[in-house]
This record gives structure tokens, C-alpha cells and sequence, in this order.
RNA sequence: GUGGGAUUAGCUCAACGGCAGAGCGCUUCACUGUGGAUGAAGAGGUUGUGGGUUCGAAACCCAUAUCCCACCCCA
């Protein structure tokens, strides 16, 4: 035997026990059967990737937090991938002959060697959608209803999506005149003005070496309501960029009305930021106001990433749903539905005695070709331990026949919910018992 | 990566320099055809880990790990 060590987890990384996991499978067939909905296919592509794919694509403050996967003899400068959207472009600038527009979903672990907390952890799954090659804004409207369908789905009811436009954030930038190595400092402090207020963003900007006549151009447009986008294409007239980004929100605006999404969940804030560089069109991002736990999605178009893979360049835009944080809450608020169980078994047959089992074991064979979820207990103990053993797992029904169950030919049927019991003639218990599970 | 708090039985916690405890849970029994009720008995601990101070450390000091909180960032 090797020496003896203390079972352990390493940082920010959890095991998922069987009751989790079943809320966490609810909540992956809510989504996937939305995103399937729409029209979207899965994907699946590997945990690994070449470090040159992922190196360069997130920002130098993400790429710090890129696991390093490389295997102890191997050749090969290996990673754990960050996210679902770089693997993404790689698989669609590798394989040309998918058909565009291309729409797909991949839900799958990524990790990011982030320091942990509640709602955050080294490892976690992303859902993402995806659509490549579309440049219409109908394409970003349909991500954020779809966003809007599995929310809603979930049973969200206070959850408020924002817009914003990576290029009428640079156009903010030239209009300010920061020079483009202090932008990073000015949209971080820009994004925090919810959170910090007016004077916070300024000490935040000052804090960042900006100019102080910029500083000034900024606090000044701060004033504004942050969904104005009257006010703000007045003042960036000067700058087509902005002002392609702010044709592109009322475009998106506008689909989204024509797809049934909730104007009063949709709001432009202008003010809204998100860090990943690749982001060169629309940004979108939700947040629940209820728990304080970050963002439940968050996504943008990325015009350019594909063609950083390919020699042709592709359009595309999508979304992250936060999965994590979605059962966080979920559970918080206890938004599971509640027939959710707590296990698969639907039912424990158990055995009264030695001379009981090969009968138990036939009936729960039978159970299992109706398809109906059954155990059937192992050793010839007590009524008590078995049914204490099913009332411990939650199985909500129990099977016991001896001796005076097999002279009159029925099975006694036990809720454990309830405690009552039937007594159901042996040639109908099947259909008996599927009534019971079907009406739980 | 920076700063703060926590870590004692399976779980929630007590003991605050002098014999490591309680409640819940678990096992067995009261109960040879019935769980979540009641009563009795029992099992379960390298006090996160490694050093140090002390006659004596769960307690004080140092380091380290993990979790939580706030930054940073983000799903």
C-alpha cells in the first residue's frame, strides 16, 4: 500500500455529489433544450488545448490565470482551455465546410486559476451559444432572447439585461482624447460607476494616471442618463465609430422588440463594460438583483477572433450562461422545482426474507424493463432497515411482499411520503406503480 | 496577486494555558412484517498540516494549506 494521505481537493475545484448533480442536470436540459430550440447544434471540443491556441487571445490580466497542462515527458506546450469561444473559432477556422451561418452550443468545463470565492471557482462549467458568420444584428437579438427564454424558463423573474458597444466605448476613448494604453484603466473605472458612483469613478480614473482634462470629458458625459442614446450620438458625431455602434444598439433594439423580449429587462447602459479583448461589436451581460453574485451571462460579438485561426475572417457573436451562479441562486431562492428528487430511484423492492429474494429480484427486473428506476435490497435484513434505508435516499415508494402478500397474490405498496399502504393485485403492479410515479 | 476572518467527531459548535465535550447524525437494542416518534447502550478525534514557546498547547508565536469576506477580475 502506498503511505497514507489525507483526502483532499485542490483549490477552487469541487466534487459534485449525486443531489447536486441532479439539480445541475435540470438546469443543463432547461438550457439545452433552449438553445436547441433556436436552432443551435452541440459541439464538443477537447479540455486541452495547444497553449499557442489560447496565448494572446484574452488580455494579459486573463492569460495570468491560463492553467499550464503540459504533460511531464511530452513535447507538445499544452493548456486547459479558458473558455468556449477560442476553441470555437479554432474548430471553424479548421473545418471551412460548415455551413454558415453556424450555430452551436457547447456546455462543458473550462478552468481559470482564479483566487475562489462564493460563486467562483477554479473549475466550472460554461454553456455557451454561439453564431458564426452571421453580421446581421438580428443574430446578436436572437442570443439575448434566447438568454431571455432560459431565464425565464428557470423561473428568473428579476433579472435586468444590459447593452453596450465596444466601439462606442473606444469612440469614448477618442473623444476624451487617453491615450490607448490607459483605456483599459479608463473602462474598468468607467464600468464601476453603479457600484462606486460619480465621485469613485473619478478617484478611479485619477487612480488610473488619467488626464485630467479627460477626466473631466468623461465625468461630464457620465451625467447623462446612461441608456441616452440621443444624447450620446450628439456628442460623438464627430466619431464614426460611435456612432456605427450606436446605429448597431438601435438596430439590435429594435429586433429584440420584434423577437417578444421584455423592453423594461433590456436596458442600454453605455456605461457597462466587459474585459475580454476580443469583444469588437455589441456586449451584452445579465445581472440578478436579488442575491448580489456577479453576472449570470455575459457575451458580445467578436468579429475578429475567427480570423486570428483562418485566413478568411468570420463574423460572430454570442453568449456565456453562467451556470454556476445559476443553481447558486436557484438553490438560494429555492427556484428548483419541487417534484425535483433528491435521487433516480423510483422505487425499492425490498426482500423479506431468504426465501423472498429470487421473487424480489424477478419483480425488479421487471420494474426495470417497464422502466421504471428500481433498486432491490442485497441482504436478508429487517422491513425496518430497508424501508429506514429508503427513507434516508427519499425513494419515494417501497415493494414488500412475504408470505401473506404472496397467499392472497398482491404486493403491498408503501409511499413513503405518506406512509399509506395498498395492497395491488401482483399482475398490475406495474401499471399501478406507474401511476403512483407518474402522479408524484 | 493584495488585505482580513475562520479551521476541534460525519454535521453545527463548546472548551480560551491544566483529563477534548455537547446537540444532531450514525450503529445496536426495546421491536422476529414496516422508516422519519420515544427510551437505553455504543462507536467515532494525529484538535487542517509543519515547526516553535512552555513543566504542560486545541488555546500563545511563526510558517503553510484550504474555506469564507473585501479588492482585482469574472461565469
Amino acid at each position: 500500500m502506498a503511505t497514507w494521505v489525507e483526502p483532499r481537493l485542490p483549490r477552487g475545484m469541487r466534487d459534485i455529489l449525486p443531489q447536486k448533480m441532479l439539480q445541475r442536470r435540470y438546469v443543463m436540459r432547461v438550457i439545452e433544450n433552449v438553445f436547441e430550440r433556436f436552432g443551435f447544434e452541440p459541439l464538443q471540443t477537447p479540455a486541452l488545448e495547444l497553449a499557442q491556441t489560447l496565448l494572446g487571445k484574452y488580455g494579459p490580466d486573463a492569460e495570468k490565470l491560463i492553467y499550464d497542462a503540459r504533460h511531464r515527458e511530452g513535447k507538445e506546450e499544452l493548456a486547459l482551455r479558458y473558455d468556449l469561444s477560442v476553441p470555437l473559432s479554432r474548430v471553424v477556422a479548421m473545418n471551412p465546410e460548415l455551413t454558415k451561418p453556424f450555430k452551436r452550443y457547447q456546455i462543458a468545463p473550462v478552468w481559470r486559476a482564479e483566487r475562489p470565492q462564493k460563486g467562483r471557482y477554479r473549475e466550472f462549467y460554461q454553456c455557451d451559444a454561439d453564431i458564426v458568420g452571421a453580421t446581421s444584428m438580428l443574430a446578436d437579438a436572437e442570443i439575448i432572447a434566447m438568454i431571455f427564454a432560459i431565464l425565464s424558463e428557470l423561473g428568473f423573474k428579476e433579472f435586468v439585461t444590459k447593452l453596450n458597444h465596444r466601439q462606442v466605448l473606444t469612440a469614448l476613448g477618442e473623444y476624451s482624447g487617453v491615450p490607448t494604453e490607459l483605456l483599459g484603466g479608463l473602462y474598468r473605472a468607467i464600468d464601476k460607476l453603479e457600484k462606486i458612483g460619480r465621485d469613485g469613478v473619478r478617484a478611479e480614473m485619477v487612480k488610473n494616471q488619467i488626464p485630467a482634462p479627460a477626466v473631466e470629458k468623461i465625468l461630464a458625459l457620465l451625467d447623462l442618463p446612461t441608456d441616452d442614446l440621443a444624447a450620446w450620438r450628439e456628442i460623438l458625431r464627430a466619431y464614426p465609430r460611435g456612432i456605427a455602434g450606436i446605429d448597431e444598439l438601435e438596430q439590435l433594439t429594435q429586433h429584440t422588440r420584434a423577437l417578444g423580449v421584455n423592453p423594461a429587462r433590456l436596458q442600454v447602459d453605455l456605461t457597462m463594460v466587459r474585459g475580454l479583448e476580443y469583444y469588437t461589436g455589441p456586449i451584452f451581460e445579465t445581472v440578478v438583483t436579488e442575491p448580489k453574485i456577479g453576472s449570470l451571462t455575459g457575451g458580445g460579438r467578436y468579429d475578429g477572433l475567427i480570423g486570428l485561426f483562418s485566413k478568411t475572417a468570420l463574423p460572430a457573436t454570442g453568449t456565456t450562461v453562467g451556470i454556476e451562479r445559476i443553481i447558486d441562486v436557484m438553490d438560494e431562492l429555492r427556484m428548483f422545482p419541487p417534484n425535483l428528487g433528491k435521487t433516480v430511484t423510483q422505487v425499492l423492492v425490498t426482500v423479506f426474507d431468504a426465501t423472498q429474494r429470487a421473487a424480489s429480484l424477478a419483480l425488479g427486473m421487471e420494474l426495470r424493463a417497464a422502466g421504471v428506476n428500481t433498486e432491490v435490497w442485497y441482504d436478508a435484513d429487517g422491513l425496518g432497515k430497508q424501508l429506514k434505508y429508503a427513507a434516508a435516499k427519499a425513494i419515494p415508494f417501497a415493494l414488500i411482499a412475504g408470505p401473506d402478500e404472496n397467499a392472497a397474490a398482491v404486493i403491498t405498496l408503501r409511499d413513503l411520503n405518506s406512509g399509506e399502504q395498498s395492497q395491488i393485485a401482483r399482475d398490475e403492479i406495474i401499471a399501478r406503480l406507474g401511476e403512483k410515479i407518474a402522479a408524484a
